[in-house]
RNA sequence: GGGGAGAUUCCCGAGUGGCCAAAGGGGGCAGACUGUAAAUCUGUUGGCAAAGCCUUCGCAGGUUCGAAUCCUGCUCUCCCCA
């Protein structure tokens, strides 16, 4: 156990500081236990999707405190539980997924977890393991004949279902979730469960569940669901979900996620997500009006470092200062600005802005293209178009290079060869 | 298995024969204001060779000069009963 990190008793308190608890098996008994010894826990994550995204954050950092504060992180990838679906928190079925989609994702996450926590001081395992192979009749004697359908009936998560439609699959999810916490107890010892709070009750099933079959006392442990101020999901942008890897999110995008972050949100996110001390979090805090900025910056830094290695996180910074903060030289926005190459030849005769425009990421179509020219918001190296009949030639070049600009964040740039 | 309701543009939701590329809201995008924030205001939000043309109202046919709207079949969803 390390000295160092406030272990013991306050590890619950230290978590809870950081808004990292919601709910609890109960905070004196967990605090003990987290006091006293090395503890098993673990975290589920289903590989439903090609690459972890920003609503595993929280869960992320959940780990890499408690292992930092001495205790042992199991990593459940729920290779089986992704091909049924989690109820919780869902209005609809998820479809279901190919057993090879499933196992590449695996493979894909391992790897982003990485980022957070020690793999090497970590277990890894996959519950298709022992799921994948589970004969039905065992199960319902073994496991499912502990679990009352009136009670979990009574949930939150299945009564809000029963209203839009709940399959007998879904219904199951909780036994599987139950069934795992069971196996890793036995197997590894697990002590705690973390999650989200969507995540309770299927924890609390393991906990009852390794109770009636192992006369054991287990714990479970969850965070709050985090939205932003404006009570929208957090991580989601107008895209889709922020995801963690650099080929779906690049580097500087996932900083201009958090650079963007509304203010009211910013000392929670910095608690929630960074390792920062708790002091350097309090005076980040207390910043207001245009200094928190330097806040937004250090929380954008923090995780894209995390998240991307800190150099990546550092050219970000620098593209954004450029871009956004005074005039300067833009070298720093040579890697991380989306682009493409564009032929001499092409431009010899002029093209349209237009139709130029409406080759980019920048608009979807040509009439989003005039559009945005209509409305000003168009630029190619920093004047303004005003006529969607204009022509772009070779004239137009600076070093090589035409940026196109789309209102005041979003910029595209075309090598000329 | 029986009875009922429904499927509209990114989402919710109006629209029951022409005035409908389809009200309104949300979301998105852009402009103003700012701090790359929030709030607010304004514009915009299917595509194109653009005062015009083409594609879109679950799918496939049909009626009609004309269909998101009427008819037939199909698929799917929800509700009530079993």
């Amino acid at each position: 156990m390390s000295s160092s990190a406030g272990a013991g008793t306050d590890t619950v308190a230290a978590l809870a500081r950081r808004g990292l608890v919601k709910q609890t098996t109960g905070a004196e008994a967990l605090g003990r236990l987290l006091g006293e010894r090395e503890v098993t826990f673990y975290l589920g994550i289903d590989p439903t999707g090609p690459s972890l995204h920003a609503g595993h954050l929280v869960g992320l950092l959940a780990m890499a405190h408690l292992q930092r504060a001495g205790h042992r992180p199991v990593l459940l990838i729920g290779g089986a539980t992704a091909r049924v679906g989690d109820p919780s928190d869902k209005d609809d079925m998820r479809p279901l997924l190919p057993v090879e989609t499933v196992s590449r994702n695996a493979a894909l996450m391992q790897r982003q977890v990485g980022r957070f926590i020690d793999l090497e001081r970590t277990v890894i395992v996959d519950n298709a393991a022992w799921l994948a192979d589970l004969g039905y009749l065992d199960f319902l004697r073994d496991i499912g004949r502990h679990f009352s359908v009136n009670r979990m009936l009574s949930f939150e998560a299945y009564r809000r279902r029963l209203q839009t439609g709940l399959s007998f699959l879904e219904f199951n999810y909780l036994l599987l979730q139950a069934y795992d916490y069971l196996v890793l107890h036995r197997e590894h010892g697990c002590r705690l469960q973390i999650g989200g709070d969507d995540q309770w009750a299927n924890i609390l099933a393991g906990v009852d569940l390794i109770r009636r079959v192992e006369q054991a006392e287990a714990h479970a442990l969850t965070w709050p669901l985090v939205t932003t101020a404006d009570g929208k999901k957090m991580g989601k942008t107008a895209a889709g979900a922020l995801f963690l890897d650099p080929e779906r999110v690049s580097p500087y995008q996932f900083y201009q996620y958090w650079i963007n972050v509304p203010d009211a949100d910013v000392a929670a996110l910095l608690a929630l997500l960074t390792l920062l001390p708790d002091e350097e979090v309090a005076e980040l805090g207390r910043l207001r009006d245009q200094e928190i900025m330097a806040a937004k910056e250090r929380l954008a830094m923090e995780l894209t470092g995390m998240v991307h290695g800190p150099e990546e996180a550092a050219g970000a910074r620098e593209t954004s200062r450029a871009l956004f903060g005074g005039r300067g030289d833009r070298h720093g926005e040579r890697d991380s600005m989306p682009g493409a190459t564009l032929p001499a030849a092409e431009l010899e005769p002029g093209i349209p802005v237009a139709d130029l425009f409406a080759r980019t990421s920048l608009c979807a179509s040509k009439s989003d293209a005039r559009r945005l020219i209509q409305q000003g918001g168009a630029r190619i190296n920093d004047t303004r178009l005003t006529r969607v009949e204009e022509t772009i030639g070779l004239g137009d070049v600076r070093g090589g290079e035409l940026v196109l600009r789309a209102g005041k964040k979003r910029f595209f740039r075309f090598l000329v060869q």
